[in-house]
Parts: structure tokens; C-alpha cells; sequence
DNA sequence: CTTGACTCCGTACTTAGGTACGGACCGTAC
DNA sequence: GTACGGTCCGTACCTAAGTACGGAGTCAAG
């Protein structure tokens, strides 16, 4: 019998034995159906499952957000065409997110800059970072 | 007397007059001194900080991080090598954040693809987006 | 000079996302 | 065959980030 216990699987996501637990509550992961034993037995897909939360919750996705994410994949075949308008939907979200995230990174640079040259940093100061956003939305 | 009430400031941010109140006991904004009358005054000073707070916080920074990054300006002139190391840091981070957002976002690029094609939309499941993340950690 | 909308402040409540706990059960190593 | 650590499940608790509320004061338009 393959598969991992829930111990372990939350030691190589490096979460919480109650967060795993918890997202299957939620319906993030699956409720694992109990194999021979008492003890439900886990794969890599779940694994991979897991550290793709863990990963997008660092990006600013809530778990409902996620939830959708991963519903993408599973609702494959038919239902393309709504596969595909939540998919774009999803991309302009992320692409707005790298572009605030690249103006953040350039002004950290332009800062480091400053500060190298020995000049005041004033002229390049990181609440100008995200200035532009307003007029792009 | 120029500045604006906190409820114009708060409409014009998007966010509830309670969240910068909220955000001011936090030093997140800084706690103005009253004006003339009993009212406070902000200036854009302070509407632009309250923008950069909310788009710092979809990128998945906690007001804790923000508050931090907000710093950075603070603490102009004397203790360059300080913030240029906490800014470096900081750029790392945001790199990687990018990096993940980029992957996720060819992973949609791609499921869009095969949905088009009307193949089965297996090759290149959304789970694959971030699984490289763990090699350049 | 009053009325209605806004501000101030403290305190209480809410929601998301977990974490912890306790008692019963399982499984393997000795 | 028992000791000990892991699992199961329900429920309770916790932190971050707000949000709401109530009573008193303020401002500005009519």
C-alpha cells in the first residue's frame, strides 16, 4: 500500500497536521477515503496539492481563491469555455499583482541606488512605488 | 487650512474611516496632530501611504511587513547599511513572489491553450505551476 | 441657533485562517 | 501483549485584520 500518513505529509508541506485537516474540511484538499487500516493514506498528489496552497496563500490568494484555482483543472473536458473565462479572469489578476510587485521592486532598487550614491533618498521614495496604479485601473 | 477629513480620506482610498483609525493605532499611519478645530486634517501624504498599504496587502504582505517596508524611507541619511541590507532582503523576497505569480500565470497561459486545442486539459495541470519553486529554495 | 451629517474615542464584535486539546483508537517494536 | 507514538474526531481557543456601536462633541448650511 503506497502512501503517506498525515504526519508525514504535513512534515514534507511544512504545515500543521490540523491545517491539512482542516483543509479538507474546507474542500482544498480531499477527504481521503480510509484505506485498508484506520489510518488514511496520502500521495504526491496531494503533497503537490498542498505546497501549492501553501505557495499562492503567500501571493495574496485567499483559500476561497485558491479553492477556484484548483477547481480549474479538475472541471477539465467539457464546461470549456467557462474553464477558459475564469482562467483569463485569473491571469489579468496576476498580472496586476507582478506589475505592483515590479514597480515595489524598482523602487527598492532605485532606494538601494540612492543610498549608495551617498544622496539624499528622497527622490525615490518607496509610497511612489505604486503611484501609477490608480490611472490602470 | 488645506487637508482633507478623515472620512474623505477614507472614501478616497476605499477603505472604512475605522480602518485607518484601525491603521493609525497600529503606526502604520502616522497619528496627526489637530489642526485648528477639533477635526483632523490629512494631506496626500497620507492618502498616497494608505494606497501603497492596501496594494502591499493583495500582494500578501502583512501590515507587519508593510509597516517595515514603509520604514525604509523613514530612515533616510545615517544608517544607509542598514536599509540597504533590510531593502535587499526585501527585493529577494519580491523576486521570488514574482517568480511564483510568472509560473502560475504560464500554467493558465497553457491550460487556456489546451482548452482551445480541445485536447484534454491534462498536460499541464495548474498543481505544475509551482513545483520548481522547492529546487530554488 | 438648530438640525443633520460627520468626528472622536473606547470598547466590543466579526471573519479568515489556523492551532491546541482531550479522549478513544490504532500499529508497530520490543 | 503491552508501551508509546501516531491518528481520528469534535470542539474550543487563538491571532490578524478589520468592523460596528454608542455616546459625546463639532461643523456648516439653512
Amino acid at each position: 500500500m503506497a502512501g503517506i500518513t498525515i504526519g508525514t505529509l504535513a512534515k514534507r508541506a511544512g504545515v500543521n497536521v490540523e491545517t491539512v485537516r482542516y483543509y479538507q474540511r474546507n474542500g482544498l484538499l480531499p477527504e481521503p477515503e480510509a484505506t485498508d487500516g484506520a489510518f488514511r493514506h496520502y500521495d504526491d498528489d496531494v503533497l503537490a496539492r498542498l505546497l501549492f496552497i501553501r505557495r499562492a496563500k503567500d501571493l495574496g490568494f485567499t483559500l476561497k481563491d485558491i479553492g477556484e484555482l484548483l477547481a480549474l483543472r479538475v472541471e477539465r473536458g467539457r464546461k470549456c469555455a467557462d474553464v477558459k473565462s475564469k482562467a483569463a479572469a485569473r491571469i489579468a489578476d496576476i498580472e496586476s499583482k507582478i506589475q505592483s510587485l515590479t514597480r515595489m521592486k524598482d523602487a527598492l532598487d532605485c532606494l538601494i541606488a540612492d543610498c549608495s550614491s551617498g544622496g539624499p533618498i528622497q527622490e525615490c521614495p518607496i509610497l511612489r512605488a505604486l503611484d501609477r496604479d490608480e490611472e490602470t485601473q
